[in-house]
DNA sequence: CGTTGGTGATCTACGTTGTATAGATCTACA
DNA sequence: TGTAGATCTATACAACGTAGATCACCAACG
């Protein structure tokens, strides 16, 4: 029975990859399936239930690593929710639109949770912490795969040109170096570390 | 002629506000004008131009200081956006779901460049600090407004009574922590310190 | 063997959505 | 007075989510 609705998230998902998320639809989902339309309610309850169920199985897909030092733990649960959202970038605005409290959710914060503690982090802090680190995690991934940090080089240049100048003194000051292409997968180690040094200093007092 | 366009936004954003994103359909919004479904397509093009509209029309909302030390504009900058988001849970999320380059939200990310600039970033690393906080201080809204922070202490206790405890390490560690109610407004305080704090240890090399 | 219950898929239909198209109305200037 | 441009209206259509009734199957029991 769980069968069945596997393969109908699975059949959103491919969907949401290949034509994006608007394309998800009832009808569209179901002829991938090969069956119609209604079949699909028993299993998903909704349209809604449908896109939290997507959800869910990204989440479930996150591989929880259990051996290595807090660092490590980190690094690879965070690089693996980054993996994720870049293979599946329809999917994965719904991460900040529905706030899903589902069982695969729930074990990712606690992976978190283990790893401060392990870290030293004061309980009290915790979880602050762990809303912190899982916030600017997400909001890297989503930001990427949504096209918020700018779609590179050409985006910035309309940008400048779209507005006076004179008015944008910090885009001015740093001409050349908004020039630049960017690392994403770089930026994306760089912020680790300042949320690894963050855990640190808080696990030092 | 803007001034019709403003009046429509502001008839979508108080729907938003009333009845949730959802509700905001051309029809309802156009009814809420005093007006024909059909005569908003003139002055925001689309569906998708209505939301890109809304979204410029709370960018547009943010006041942003030029008075005071980088900190406390940066403090003011992140207040502001915090409680538009409070104000319009309903449009907040469009926030990570659609990449806008609205000449407002230019405006905004080149405030928060001269403010790392003042503040000593090398210039080097100034705009990926900016994708830094700007993703954290708006994921903190986001989450806020749609309720993926969990909605309190019912949340709280749901969640670990749904799963079995031994499977759960990290919340039962932190049983009587999770427990307590959470001050939204302390901990995004705490979050906006990190932040300065991080900003003034790469204005420190 | 026939009957029964329950599980899942189907068929049809309805109201709502976004929007293409064509026509109506008003303003301003010659 | 007439004409061009801008603005709103009327009508229509395809696609959407889904309620409701029906139907096919298949194990279990008499």
């Amino acid at each position: 029975m769980g069968d069945r609705r596997q393969e109908i998230l699975d059949a959103a998902l491919a969907i949401a990859d290949e034509k994006g998320l608007p394309s998800v639809t009832m009808r569209a989902v179901a002829e991938r399936v090969g069956v119609t339309p209604m079949a699909l309610y028993p299993h998903v309850g909704d349209k809604d239930g449908l896109l939290d169920g997507m959800l869910g199985r990204l989440l479930g897909r996150l591989r929880i690593a259990d051996d290595g030092d807090w660092r490590q733990r980190l690094a690879v649960l965070a690089r693996a929710m980054r993996a994720l959202a870049r293979e599946h970038p329809g999917a994965t605005s719904l991460l900040f639109a529905r706030p899903t409290v589902s069982p695969d959710a729930v074990r990712v914060v606690d992976a978190i949770y283990s790893a401060l503690l392990e870290a030293g982090v004061p309980p009290a802090d915790v979880p602050r912490i762990e809303r912190l680190a899982s916030t600017l995690i997400l909001g890297f991934a989503v930001s990427e795969a949504s096209g918020r940090f700018g779609t590179g080089t050409l985006n910035q240049r309309a940008r400048r040109g779209q507005l006076p100048d004179c008015d944008l003194p910090g885009h001015h000051a740093l001409a050349e170096t908004l020039d630049a292409e960017v690392d994403w997968s770089a930026e994306f180690e760089a912020d680790l570390a300042d949320i690894t040094t963050l855990i640190e200093s808080y696990a030092r007092r």
